[in-house]
DNA sequence: GATGAATGAGGTTTCATTCAT
DNA sequence: AATGAATGAAACCTCATTCAT
């Protein structure tokens, strides 16, 4: 957690300094990134940045926390208020579809994010012993399917909650990579939804 | 590729210094895996190491190719002489149960391989420009399967085979994390068929 | 060229790492010259070397760029307000005094550069395509010396440049090798500009 | 001084060596050559270099042994002789004219020895307490210059010895460097020479 | 004598972090 | 709070030399 002194400067500098570390993980692995170059980036003294972070690690923690909340934002708008409302397919499908803005408007953090799947040495220096909240995520979203009735009650949900998540990076990482996605166009996520469509929904 | 004198080493020794190797790569990302370490491990002098190897990255590529080779080795066996005698979704779960038989008996090596997808930066510099071999493969078996009739011809080849690989990470991954997926009991994997099977053939 | 950082260093200790620095080049030839010797000998961190040079050869550099400037302040008192006033062989009378006192005050300075001469791929590498400016200096004079009618026009002037080159390098490796020089006592120099003089001079 | 093993070896293969080293030595200063390289490039083992000489130092002072040997060979057949029959001008140019022959037709070892002058840590350790055979030998001949009247009796031989070896070495660095100097084309020489005459002979 | 693997000291350089102002 | 110099551990890598066959 960043220190008291970070969140008192002027929010200007504040973001100086989160947009310039945001850079440098995406460009670099944890390891790799430097905070010289942050704090160059920056524009702030190298001395500072251990006033405001504990160390290397603390930002990039904070970094993962900025992302999960702003990517809450994205699912909020759309899913949360709607829950009840929506079917299970649809819920599934708003919960890509904000997956998708948010890479697209943040393509970044989601390269940071991707980074640190694949580092679990990282990872559970970071968030204690390893603990997949997305696909925790998805399971439940494929609980409320299964009393809805909409989906197949024999699958087994931890299982499908993490092909879904992988299915989501997959998704994901091809937007940022190429860009191809466009948000007017919507097949390709049509296409993924309906492959899972069919290999989820209860038959009759 | 390591210098001749690795390869006149007695095979046990050889084998001391890949699996060191695997080791610490398995456990840390490339730039933060030693040298050191590894020669310790493997009982052999720093110097020593060069003799071997160009670099780091000389060995960690080397581990690269391995790793293909034995790949290839669990694929061949069950898919490569059957083509033809299989019909797309009988190649495709013999694909991805060769994939979880590689991944089961070498999950050190896969957690390496995972780790590289992640890094571009470092898997252009070792192969050349980024190029997804693994995705080109989907798509071709994807093309077999349209030819077949046995994959509805409207979907995005190139899209699936993305997923499809995406697909195959997820689950290697689980097998090599929680060491779940038990080879007697295939209802997972079946499931994923199962799923994709739905999600990609073709309507009548 | 070195770092800020450098610069703003106090005066006291910029000159304890030069002194450090010239020291060990004039002890140690370029490769051999060990910037951890340097870093202990001025009683600094190895670390903040690099915090005041890009790297060994920018401090070589540095010292090679200090040493021209302290010998043009040498020549510029005697002769380049002189110009004019004097004739040829009272100006290459200047020229080598000013050599010589240079060389008593700075004889590891000398040193350095003589080492420099000989190892033309660091030189190369330092002032990039090898051009012996000490020999152009000479060559422009002994042009300025044929105009004024003093030095025989039929002599090669590059080739004879390069020998008073040669024997200004002579004479000061002669003073710093065993101090006998005396200022005072000018024989010795009268001895060798009698020496150019005869060999040079035009005949009538 | 090599070991007995070298001198046994066949005649080819010791040049092979040589050359090699000669090669090494002219292209790096001693310190930055590598036995590696020089084995390479001769074709023998690592090893076996360790088996004809002591140790790096010990090939390089028998090439300076060699090189000595070689460029008496030079002056001998002209010179050495020649004493009594030829006056001090005309011996003095024998030996530059020896001189240039030599560098001429051994560029390489010149080179070195170039090197190795200008390395006076490196010198004393093969040479043990500095003393300059070159400036010695000049200084004889000025001896018997004067003896011979021929020599301006007031000139410090010392100084003029150590003038006389210093044009030497520029002259034949002339010659490695730019090959420029022409044998048939004498002129150069003689400038030189008359130069030299001019500022030592004795006046009437 | 020939080989080439083995060694390890030592060099340069990087960088997170601390410290003094 | 801000600065930026200072530190030193640690990494990679090189190479002369020794050793065992």
């Amino acid at each position: 957690m960043p220190k008291e002194t970070f969140f008192n400067l002027p929010e200007e500098k504040r973001e100086r300094i989160i947009n310039a570390a945001i850079d440098e993980f995406a460009t670099y692995p944890f390891y790799q990134a430097r905070v010289t170059a942050i704090a160059e980036q920056a524009g702030i003294a190298k001395g500072s940045f251990y006033q405001y972070f504990e160390d290397k690690k603390d930002l990039f923690k904070y970094l993962m926390e900025l992302s999960v909340e702003k990517k809450m934002s994205y699912i909020s708008h759309d899913v949360v208020e709607g829950k009840g409302k929506y079917g299970f397919f649809q819920l599934l499908r708003e919960v890509y579809l904000s997956g998708i803005r948010f890479a697209k408007d943040n393509p970044r953090l989601v390269a940071i994010g991707i980074m640190l799947l694949s580092d679990k040495e990282l990872y559970t220096q970071i968030y204690g012993e390893y603990e997949d909240t997305s696909a925790e995520f998805f399971r439940k979203l494929l609980e409320y399917g299964k009393e809805q009735g909409a989906v197949n009650p024999e699958i087994d949900s931890a299982f499908v909650a993490k092909m879904l998540t992988g299915m989501s990076i997959v998704l994901t990482d091809y937007i940022i990579a190429d860009g191809k996605v466009d948000l007017d166009d919507m097949e390709i996520i049509d296409q993924m939804l309906h492959l899972v469509e069919n290999g989820v929904k209860k038959r009759d």
